[in-house]
DNA sequence: CGCCTTTGACCAGCGC
DNA sequence: GCGCTGGTCAAAGGCG
């Protein structure tokens, strides 16, 4: 959806710097093709005609120069237009086809002028919410450390792998610095940064409201969706929204595939199927379960065999959850975590950042070989493909080729940024399986390329100091237990990602 | 008896 | 406005 209207309007932007010399019948041949514009110039030439300055398209709103020409072609077709509606019937007549010329033209200028303008602001928006969600960040991990001090030692319940993707995680995510850290600090911390990643939106609730509105934290169903998670249905948004607590965008999920015969993976936690529904195009149902481990968790997952390789289970995460996780399950759920920060990082940097080539993804190997990030849904999703192995070599240099996929216009909207993260369990896999997890997941963790590489994307993109934060960048998980954003199952190897 | 699965119905979002 | 689809609810039944 969102697409479209970008195409439209870089469409209608490039128009407008070609637009002149082109013949009329051109125009209205492109006119066509910007139509979806058409519904912002009304609201724009409003403004325009309020008397601003700019219905003459003097500047460029970007700071880019405007020609001259340019300048002089549009009011000369408002002029026009003026003109025509003054003079009509009467004696010109024999002008009025060229008059109707200067007309669409001058038109087709104006709405080019106002495309180009829109799209300049929407850029301005993404940056802006960029910064925000930044500080916003920030100021959560802020607010997590003195939590944090005021409760001290909660938890911490992760095997060595969990520790650390932990410590992966905190690096990468929080605020990097501390690579040193190690032990129950850093379980703590890791932990509670994987809730905040989920978590950011839901807990913070009470604060910044704009910011919110702003990022699209998602979870915040967790807390919010009381005991009866239920009634949330798809109402979910518009509670969300009433009650202030949640953001109108879903939250993220993070989508694992694996291979695998059992019907669903074990990751740990227990969970309760409330529905399964035949998904279109693919003839296996798809299975929704809740989970359990303790009342009003709202994390769910969708279990689905995927429709071209039925021996790949696919299995869907979302929310964050609201307990303590059992050790199987919190260590995979850090991989999870991980991606789903990823997604987060990726989400507050601008479109530049992730797609040019010091871009946040290109300089994160393993995140580019092993996630995709999909804007297909209503949501942001990322999907680790654990079906395949990875190369030896990305392994170990932790190198990889360009980014595999290709970011939406949309991912960079705030409404879809920030979602939570999910969190499940880690999967019980057989030894092999297990150790398959294991290696993977140790070998991101260690990987001194992707955490330097992460940690300094991240860096960059959040401007922020690393010193702040210590180990306690981290952002605990304030309330309660811990979430452990719970992954998945981590079955055999993994390396590519691959998107809905 | 309690928990879980099954399954049809309902609801909201979205595209045509 | 209508139909499709995804997601969820909740009654009914099964199982330990």
């Amino acid at each position: 959806m969102e697409r479209p209207k970008e195409m439209a309007l870089l469409y209608s932007d490039s128009f407008s710097s070609h637009e002149r010399g082109c013949s009329v019948d051109e125009g209205i041949d492109r006119r066509d093709g910007i139509e979806e514009v058409d519904f912002f110039s009304e609201s724009h030439r409003r403004d325009n005609h309020g008397g601003d300055a700019r219905a003459g398209v003097s500047h460029d709103p970007r700071g880019e120069n405007v020609s001259p020409q340019e300048d002089t072609s549009i009011n000369t077709a408002l002029h026009l237009l003026t003109m025509s509606s003054r003079v009509g019937q009467g004696a010109e007549e024999e002008k009025k086809p060229n008059n109707k010329l200067a007309m669409l033209q001058g038109e087709l200028n104006r709405l080019g002028e106002e495309n180009r303008r829109l799209r300049i602001m929407l850029e301005q928006l993404t940056r802006s919410y960029g910064v925000l969600h930044n500080e916003y960040i920030l100021a959560m991990q802020q607010r997590a450390q003195d939590f944090r001090h005021g409760q001290d030692n909660k938890t911490d319940t992760s095997s060595p792998v969990a520790v650390s993707e932990h410590q992966f995680m905190e690096r990468g995510q929080t605020s990097m610095q501390n690579f040193g850290h190690s032990g129950a600090e850093d379980e703590e911390q890791s932990q509670s940064l994987s809730n905040n990643i989920v978590n950011r939106g839901s807990r913070e609730q009470g604060i910044i409201p704009l910011t919110k509105r702003q990022l699209p934290v998602d979870d915040g169903p967790s807390e919010q969706r009381s005991p009866s998670w239920g009634s949330n249905k798809n109402p979910r948004l518009m509670q969300d929204t009433s009650t202030d607590t949640e953001l109108p965008c879903r939250k993220a999920r993070v989508s694992v595939r694996a291979r695998s015969d059992a019907p669903m993976i074990t990751d740990g936690c227990q969970w309760r199927k409330y529905g399964q529904k035949m998904a279109k195009g693919n003839p296996c149902p798809r299975a929704y379960y809740r989970c359990t481990m303790a009342v009003g968790c709202p994390v769910r997952k969708q279990v689905q065999r995927c429709a071209e390789d039925k021996t790949i289970l696919i299995t869907t995460y979302e929310g964050t959850h609201n307990h303590p996780l059992p050790q199987t399950a919190a260590a995979m759920a850090n991989t999870t975590s991980a991606a789903a920060a990823m997604l987060l990082s990726g989400s507050t940097t601008s479109k530049d950042s992730l797609m040019t080539p010091g871009g946040f993804f290109q300089s994160v190997p393993y995140a580019s070989t092993m996630a995709t990030l999909s804007a297909s849904a209503p949501f942001p999703t990322i999907t680790l493909d654990l079906t395949q192995s990875p190369s030896p070599l990305q392994l170990s240099r932790g190198h990889l080729p360009s980014i595999p996929f290709s970011m939406p216009p949309s991912m960079y909207l705030p409404h879809k940024l920030l979602p939570g993260v999910v969190g499940p369990p880690a999967v019980q896999f057989g030894p092999r399986q297990q150790s398959m997890v294991e290696t993977v997941t140790a070998a991101i963790a260690a990987d001194p390329n992707f955490t330097t590489a992460l940690a300094a994307a991240i860096k960059s993109i959040m401007g922020s100091p690393p010193s702040t934060n210590g180990p306690g960048g981290s952002n605990g998980s304030p309330s309660g237990p811990q979430v452990g954003p719970g992954p998945p199952q981590l079955p055999q190897s993994c390396t590519t990602f691959s998107t809905k």
